[in-house]
DNA sequence: AACAATCCGTATCCGTCGTTACGGTTTAGG
DNA sequence: CCTAAACCGTAACGACGGATACGGATTGTT
């Protein structure tokens, strides 16, 4: 199979897999309901994946980069460190509350394994933390705030997130408004600039 | 059966179906295993609880009220406003990091209904917020700090806990250290004072 | 003590899922 | 074009779990 088919097919099968545990769970997505709706085979998905779990730890690492690309995206479009600040942690927002995220959180958390956990924190917040701590070093560079880089990402993050993974992964809450993302990073780039004042 | 013989063996069931979530995930905890380990039949699990669902729904509820009750309690112990704050942020974070709400939130992730998750949200969080902004409130009253008492109070509950319970919950990260609640309680109250300042 | 209700331990039924396997079809490479 | 590899659709197997049911034991009530 040439690779941009092999692509396609790939994502055909994300999607499938994403809809399915939308509607199902973790536990009621089988790996023959994903290749029945991504028109592939069971042979195929154990061929390329090599079981469930492995399916899914592949979905996390994808998603991962996804976010990283459009996180970096965002930081290298804006010149103003504090305006960069602000707008990927607006994207962050965005993506970490998505449908993709969102389901990956859940099947992480119906895995007794903890693999996937694993693999969501390797890929995913374990390199989101230095990304905003870079951002934040900027400002500070920059002189628009003062204080300990990594301190001030981390309770960025705080301000930003708060409770709302855990709230959207057990479907307490919705996916956000439209602009609710933008908001809540307008408040807590104000936030820091109060908390770490030069 | 007697009442008081009736809540020894609900408490065996409960610490049977934590246990076994905490070992085998939501999909893989059955009744009849919960049954066996509580000394119970799944004839009586049934009878009481309704179905598996019905079962959590109930532990959930049951959870929420020994959170209330342990945040009751140490908003009581303290006359100064600021520091019932920060005593019961402390409290509120121990119990929301501990094994049981956890486990509760596993189970919410992975129940595709999002009857547990609603559960949660009626019984615990949703009255955890208006505690808090009766705290807030009355650091307000005080002169301790100002503004309004409900944003204060959710910035609170992000500087306390961030996205600390996703993170547990998804296998991320191993169970708080001790005193480390304590000093994200202090942390926040502190911050909450710099950002909102008489 | 007698009787009814409840509980226990076990069995049963059914459906679902993880995983492997197979014959036929399609694709890729030489 | 030929051949091998990969893929598809389907079936099969074993395990597991949700839920119901049953005979006997235990508990509660009168």
């Amino acid at each position: 199979m040439r690779e941009d088919k092999r692509a396609m097919k790939r994502e055909m099968i994300a999607t499938a897999a994403y809809a399915l545990i939308e509607e199902r769970g973790y536990a009621g997505t089988s790996m023959l309901a994903v290749a029945k709706a991504a028109k592939a085979s069971n042979e195929t998905l154990y061929n390329w994946y090599g079981d469930k779990l492995g399916l899914f730890a592949a979905l996390v690492e994808a998603n991962a980069q996804v976010v990283s690309d459009a996180l970096e995206a965002e930081r290298s479009a804006h010149s103003d460190p504090l305006e960069a600040l602000e707008r990927t942690g607006a994207a962050l927002c965005r993506m970490v509350l998505g449908p993709r995220a969102i389901a990956l959180n859940r099947a992480a958390a119906a895995d007794p394994t903890g693999a996937l956990g694993e693999a969501l924190a390797r890929n995913g917040r374990d390199k989101v933390a230095p990304l905003f701590s870079g951002l934040v070093r900027q400002a500070i560079d920059a002189g628009r705030i003062k204080g300990d880089a990594g301190e001030i990402a981390e309770t960025f993050i705080a301000l930003l997130l708060a409770d709302t993974q855990i709230r959207r992964a057990t479907h307490a809450t919705p996916p956000p408004e439209p602009g609710n993302c933008e908001a809540r990073a307008a408040k807590a780039t104000s936030r820091i600039c109060r908390l770490f004042p030069v």
